[in-house]
DNA sequence: GATGAATGAGGGTTCATTCAT
DNA sequence: AATGAATGAACCCTCATTCAT
């Protein structure tokens, strides 16, 4: 039971196109101003409609933001899967994961800016994030990262760790990019991006060095 | 200016002393509640006075949230740096540095967790986060990570890498650890702990594997 | 000018009976879930059709609910008037008038169930209950009633008692029902029904004990 | 766990007169302008602060609500029961119960008015009025009348009937009073009160004729 | 005749902040 | 040093109403 659509059930062309203008300014918002300062009236505002009529669209604020969350994994996946599968070994998917990402994140801060901020923000009446376990979240952003590493392991192309250890390692290492990137204006992307193909090399034992 | 301290400037024993428990029932607030739960209300609650008289010992709530910030910074040094004195070589520097964290966090982890939550929260008047540049938190968090990732290149002990992209990735690495826990309530830190250092110690090219 | 007609103001087949329905499906709503969250959008919803259309038939809300008074007042007396009619003495109209209220009250509760809303919540500018000086009202469920109790005091069936103090005492007592069954689900309703009788016998002095 | 008091938990003499005052206020809003329209930003503009003040006096509207009810309860109370106290045989409590309640609306309508506002309009998730069954609202309203007409019919005053429809005929006739004022503008108040006080006598069949 | 979309006023609620006492 | 009381802005949300299509 989502918005409050009543007879069709269908969603229009304009619904569709203003749920989609709402997400791209909450993301705007959430990357601009903070998860806890883009309030609705901020949102709609940028949005150039009245707070009210997000109501029209969503059922309420978490339904926006589960919106917003599937959008910015959806962006991520699409533009980083497609990249990886374009490469054949798991040394070379490995790569392209950590390039792509970099890329992705350097092409479109806000998308890994949002997903961070939702994953931390969003709580349930404990104060526990509830996003973290999320099965979308597991499906899309993890299991190609493990799926990688394991296979690398099979093909005998990396040395041994634990999939689970190394996977958390990389993903906190490309997660915590944007914050970096703030804090340290200066850093080099591309040679960062490079550094990082490197570490990760040596920290799952790639055995035949990388040739291009 | 702090506070609303008189001219002299001087602070009485009680006002230290209330300063120091409210930073500490707001450590505690935001570790189990959530940053944006834990309101100056809850605060004073925990702490047994009202709303009113956080102000007397500090000027508004960043100064509050600031006090807390530096109280969870130093913390956290005072945790980990006489570990890491402790060890001789550059390599069994990492290794305490490593283990030093994830033993801190698991042992308090309200430290990181409220470190986390400020970090990410803590924004200024254009939503920026404005903890990330922050000078304490360069000084005492990063700069002996980088001290050891140096003379360990130096020492010969280390291969090549860029000091800052493998500073920045053992730091994601680690700052993502609370999270992780909660998204992973199965992990076996002792286990993952030792994984880090291994992981770690192949990144960094250690030469002569470690021996104790 | 009620609704918007055109300058003709003949109603259309259509229009007439979309507000049959539209009455009827505010009826089940206030029945059901209260006159508070009986909006126009559930009201619309049962009726299949969006909450605009609503505003195609009546000018707005509060002629809607004026429909839906006119309605519950008129299936009202429709129910009970016959019943009366049917009988031929004073005493026997009286009671027929108090079974039939009750049996009527059992058999379809919305009726009266929405009756006592209206009158409770349907105000005017001020506040003020703008439905109970309602001329209808008067005509159709107070004035039988006073006819009754006028022609047994003529016919010497009836002692001696104000016309009105009685009528008021029996209104009071009646449209109370709905409340008391809900304060007191076991209340039994036959026997209630037949209390409510002997006491207005009792009360008007009827001198010929009733024999059938 | 009451309004938002914290360390000592007891009321002040402030908090005692303002939550009395917000009390009155919400009784005025009620009975002037209806339930509904009862906002708290009314309330609150008659009572001379701002909305957000309410909060800090109750938990939030329905605990006002409450404190309403509590009052109007207890309000009639002490003006009903002494003087019903004050009569020694069933016969005479009678007549002082319904002339105390007529009386007591008459001196200050808004009691009644509030008491059936509230009984009305308090409803659960689904609609239903989730006060008529209110434990105090029983011992304090009703189980006083019973009391009195269970012991005429024991002492032999009082005829048969069964107590329970006949104490529901008093509380209706009783309680409709103020919207039939309402209505009838002319109504005379104490002919009406002896003209109830004889059809009661009469209902209840009571032996000896009241002789003063 | 009806829809889909939007408005705008108002609802209850939270909370950092102020201030007289 | 601290309290109790209040403010006022912002929050999410509901709803009758309007209107172009």
């Amino acid at each position: 039971m989502r918005s409050k659509k009543q007879p069709s059930g269908e969603r229009t062309f304009v619904d569709v196109a203003r749920r989609a203008q709402l997400v791209q300014c909450a993301i705007d918002a959430i990357a601009e101003i903070g998860f806890e300062h883009a309030s609705l009236a901020e949102i709609a505002r940028r949005a150039g409609i009245t707070k009210g009529a997000i109501f029209y669209h969503f059922a309420n604020r978490d339904e926006l933001i589960e919106a917003v969350f599937t959008e910015v994994i959806t962006a991520g996946s699409n533009y980083i899967l497609p990249r990886v599968q374009a490469a054949t070994t798991p040394t070379e998917q490995l790569h392209a994961y950590i390039r792509a990402f970099v890329d992705g994140a350097t092409a479109d801060p806000r998308v890994i800016t949002v997903l961070l901020a939702i994953g931390q923000h969003l709580t349930d009446d404990k104060g526990l994030p509830k996003l973290l376990k999320d099965a979308t979240l597991q499906e899309m952003a993890i299991a190609p990262m493990e799926d990688i590493l394991r296979r690398g392991q099979e093909s005998g192309e990396f040395g041994e760790f634990s999939v689970r250890s190394m996977a958390l390692t990389l993903r906190g290492t490309l997660e915590s990019l944007p914050s970096h990137v703030i804090a340290y204006p200066d850093l080099e992307l591309d040679a960062h991006r490079e550094q990082l193909v490197e570490i990760f090399d040596r920290a799952c034992g790639v055995r035949k060095p990388k040739r291009r």
